[in-house]
DNA sequence: AATGAATGAGTCTTCATTCAT
DNA sequence: GATGAATGAAGACTCATTCAT
């Protein structure tokens, strides 16, 4: 009752990695459920047993696995992660023109972000709701931004880029810019042609780093803003 | 007793305008009120309850001039606009020089953001979450947009700016840039120092644009995206 | 959600003194409620849910005025304390005669046990299972204890008391003995007759201390352990 | 399909007696898990799933043998009273002389008792909750007040102890003094030094018996309660 | 016999909303 | 209009018990 010791588990709850295949079964059926259910009522209001139901699996059997909606959550993001993860572009493609690696990176970006649209929105939502994953947005943008920085630095000393902006601010300008546009469209539904989306981005791009349309042989373009990127 | 007589408010709930001083006064200091719970506890953690006690009335009395925290919430936005609200840069500044006109635009946004910024973030949460305030966000952003559109296709018609750019596409993209910057800044409170911070949006505009640097004569320039732009 | 500021009221939660004659009403319902509910299904089995009921009122008004089970338990035991109250035997009585002095205070007790029987045992299995309660017993036993152990000092002194006996260990057990008597008769149903019963405890109590029989003109013998006395 | 043929067992749930070497050991190590934490969290946090654990069976593994908390508690307390069992003291010790019984009995009852202290606080702990263990105790506490009103009355018919004691009514008296206050030491933590306590102990009971010192050449003399004894 | 997941009944608890004074 | 208590629907969560492998 009142003061009686700490479980002996180190005050950690029950949640369990599944030991047999049907646990995995089971486990997988929820997260892929919650999926569905946030998608289709959104965070706040999907309930653990929406998803319980989702999922065909009795109420108590979420409780089996998580904790909370949260740490539901927690895990579909994981999950999503691995999915989208895959090497930089250039390591993939090769290009090192700077104009067809902005190109690329971005019609990577809006296809997957287009792809993903409900999903998107839901990220965005929980990041306005939850500490945890607002945090994990912030470092995911400061990872890309630093990476993109890298970039514009080394095409300002190459000379192809404008070498008054600062690359770590500028990195973060146009990568908010397109992930929001991204946003904007799919999301949001604003009507914009995608490929008049991709084009203008790609300009402002170019435009903005006051790119050397004479690019001779250089090296270095940023790679596109990932897809958690805020 | 059996059929009921419909209300003469159309089945409408009693909210009500305030008729007497201390209506007035008591009606002020909820959405007053409001405004410090919300701000303290976000959007969805802010009780009714206690924006009544923060108020200092009966918890009751919310509902004499509020139905729900919608509603209250729709009130609160209200009063910011019309505190908000004054006439365009162009109209109170006499600036007709893009860049200046930029500048005057960025700054003025970023301060009233920065200052404001509780009260912003309060709003991206909102939006994210009630489907009426994401419409409105929507359609404030279009209204920028399409401003800001017009005054781009000027530029370019008096060839002061790259014409091969969408005016209303970019537009939008240079706007929500600016505000969501805004947002990663003063809000998640990514440290980048205000001048740095100004200096380099201005630059992406003026770049992104291809200003031609001898604007001769020329009139407009893009309004700063408004305080509640998305 | 995640890491919100904590409430206004310093975390302390909502329970409230009532402000109305009708509130005072509903929580004293509640307290009378509580009585019989944990008297008839013993602490563990009582739900809140039947509290309420039996005090005819909706289950959520519990909450109005108590958190948990645990707080409206204690509220019961401070109003069965006040109404026990009184002051102590010598005092009230004059009485000062070491034996008179031991048979009316052990009366007393098991006089009010007999009678609060099933609120004894309730408080019986509290002790047993919510630490804060079991605290209050081990003072209050201390509290009787001390008290008892300066009158058996001072008959010793006197020459009238064993002078072998620790007085403090002494007044424990011959406390523990009569409550723990009293418990085994009146709960447990032990079918003892009660003047048996007293006369018996009468009788330790005596030859215990070894009471002169010629006790001439002295003063002190001890109070009886108090209804709560373990 | 219809009329469900009865079950062999009569109804009877599955609880098996180990067959298999492997099946002894499994219960057994339930049974030692059960005393580990019935100790460390309580007979009521206690969970049959931490028991399980504790024991390295699977959760469903306990059902084999036991059908619920109390019937392993049942098992625990067998278990125990085996250990304990030994015969009676004056059969081991040939103590005659009831000063020497005394005192023999009552540092024998309280070495136990400090030994099993927490065993001690659990069997208190569940007397107050569970029925069926609450009459064991009844009984238990029955017979060895039986036993030592025996040896009163005998004491008293040899002029040895004071004539006017009720014999049984004295016996529970005296014995619910030593229980009581081996609890009052050794569960609840009261500071009385163990020599002391004894000391006192006995002291009472000789003074409360009135034993005539010059204790001629008599036998009986009270067992001390024992280990179960309330 | 052992395993380890699945089940779901049973309570607690919150708080927007209503209402008698 | 204001008050402050009462209401009760809604969901989260626990854990003893069952069961397929």
């Amino acid at each position: 009752m009142a003061a009686q010791a700490p479980a002996a588990d180190g005050g950690q709850k029950q949640p369990i990695t599944p030991r047999s295949a049907r646990g995995v079964r089971t486990r997988n059926a929820l997260v892929v459920a919650a999926r569905e259910v946030f998608e289709r009522d959104g965070y706040l209001d999907a309930r653990i047993t929406d998803i319980s139901k989702a999922a065909h699996v009795a109420s108590g059997s979420f409780y089996t696995y998580f904790n909370s909606k949260e740490e539901i959550f927690e895990a579909l993001v994981e999950q999503v992660q691995e999915e989208m993860l895959h090497p930089h572009l250039r390591e993939r493609t090769g290009i090192t023109d700077p104009r067809e690696m902005i190109d690329a990176s971005n019609r990577e970006y809006l296809r997957a972000y287009k792809k993903n649209a409900r999903l998107m929105a839901l990220f965005e939502q929980v990041a306005q709701i939850d500490e945890k994953f607002k945090q994990l947005r912030i470092e995911r943008g400061n990872a890309f931004a630093r990476r993109n920085a890298k970039l514009i630095r080394s095409l300002q000393e190459s000379g192809q880029a404008d070498p008054d902006l600062d690359p770590l601010v500028t990195a973060h300008a146009l990568s908010v810019m397109v992930s929001r546009m991204a946003y904007l469209v799919f999301v949001l539904g604003q009507r914009i042609p995608y490929e008049k989306l991709v084009t203008t981005l790609n300009k402002i791009w170019e435009n903005g780093l006051q790119l050397r349309p004479e690019a001779p042989r250089t090296p270095a373009a940023p790679d596109a803003p990932g897809v958690l990127d805020g």
